[in-house]
DNA sequence: AAATAACAATTGTACATACAACTAATGTAA
DNA sequence: TTACATTAGTTGTATGTACAATTGTTATTT
């Protein structure tokens, strides 16, 4: 189905039709995805950050440093951390070498919670693109990059 | 620049790579407008709203149909519309032929803000495309279709 | 060394969003 | 016509997010 029937509009200049159509899709797939984590308690964001803490391996990161990684840029990274300290999912500890900076680590506990949710969300993942070829795959991919700039 | 760069991971299934890259665009873009929009005192969701209601030329709509035309479903768009009331840009009455439903509109003051917001706006989508060819664009779409299902 | 600036994170506060429970109106079935 | 179900929106409440002001720490300047 076309973006303009989806949202039921008419024709549009491309480039809103465009911005229109990856917001469009980025939300529907978010949707999906807050979706299959709910049961395990957590959002997007809060998923997003344990994966990262997970991609250090062992090593801790900075909040800043969470915060360039995300996928979603927010303002509030410390109060999204809390909240995963709370579940029991991360450690904080400040950083002895630069005392401004605190040094965040995934728990067992946090990684035992990501390898539950691996295999439904990488579900998803590969359902996304179950209709398109490689050849179109390597297209969007670079498409998005050129608009990334 | 790649998107592992961009959230300087590894390598990644092709699923998660592109559904992080299309999230992570989308939220670029959204991050954008919301600073264009700011000004002017309103939100992505809101100026959304408004645009809804200037397609109808003057025809009211309802909050579900709204709802159903949103970028981004969400799940109190009663308060969002309280939000554009409370800024005098649209009106809000009880249907007449089924008084369940309410008939939103937009008022002259919202056309107002509209026209004034639109070039701004629709720069920062031409830009979006800027670096693309009309094959691109047209590829793009496609896709997106493709992955919407 | 003292003063100032820059940096990293936290906190206060206002605002936005999600979700379930609820109200009210209409439609349907017994 | 009563009873029940469905539809459309609203409200309570909890949670999430944005942004500016603040705290504490380190770096730079004079």
């Amino acid at each position: 189905m076309k973006i303009e029937d989806a949202i039921k509009s008419n024709a549009m200049p491309d480039g809103r039709k465009t911005a229109i159509h990856i917001m469009y899709t980025a939300n529907a797939i978010q949707d999906k995805s807050a979706e299959i984590l709910k049961p395990f308690g957590i959002t997007p964001p809060q998923f997003n950050v344990l994966r990262i803490l997970r991609g250090q391996k062992g090593k801790p990161a900075n909040l800043c440093t969470i915060q360039e990684r995300m996928i979603s840029k927010m303002s509030n990274t410390t109060r999204l951390v809390d909240k995963l300290i709370t579940k029991g999912l991360v450690n904080r500890v400040t950083c002895e070498e630069n005392r401004r900076k605190v040094e965040i680590s995934i728990t067992e506990e946090g990684l035992k919670l990501l390898s539950e949710i691996d295999e439904p969300i990488d579900l998803q993942n590969e359902n996304i693109i179950k209709n398109l070829s490689s050849e179109e795959i390597e297209q969007l991919n670079n498409i998005l990059e050129k608009i990334r700039g």
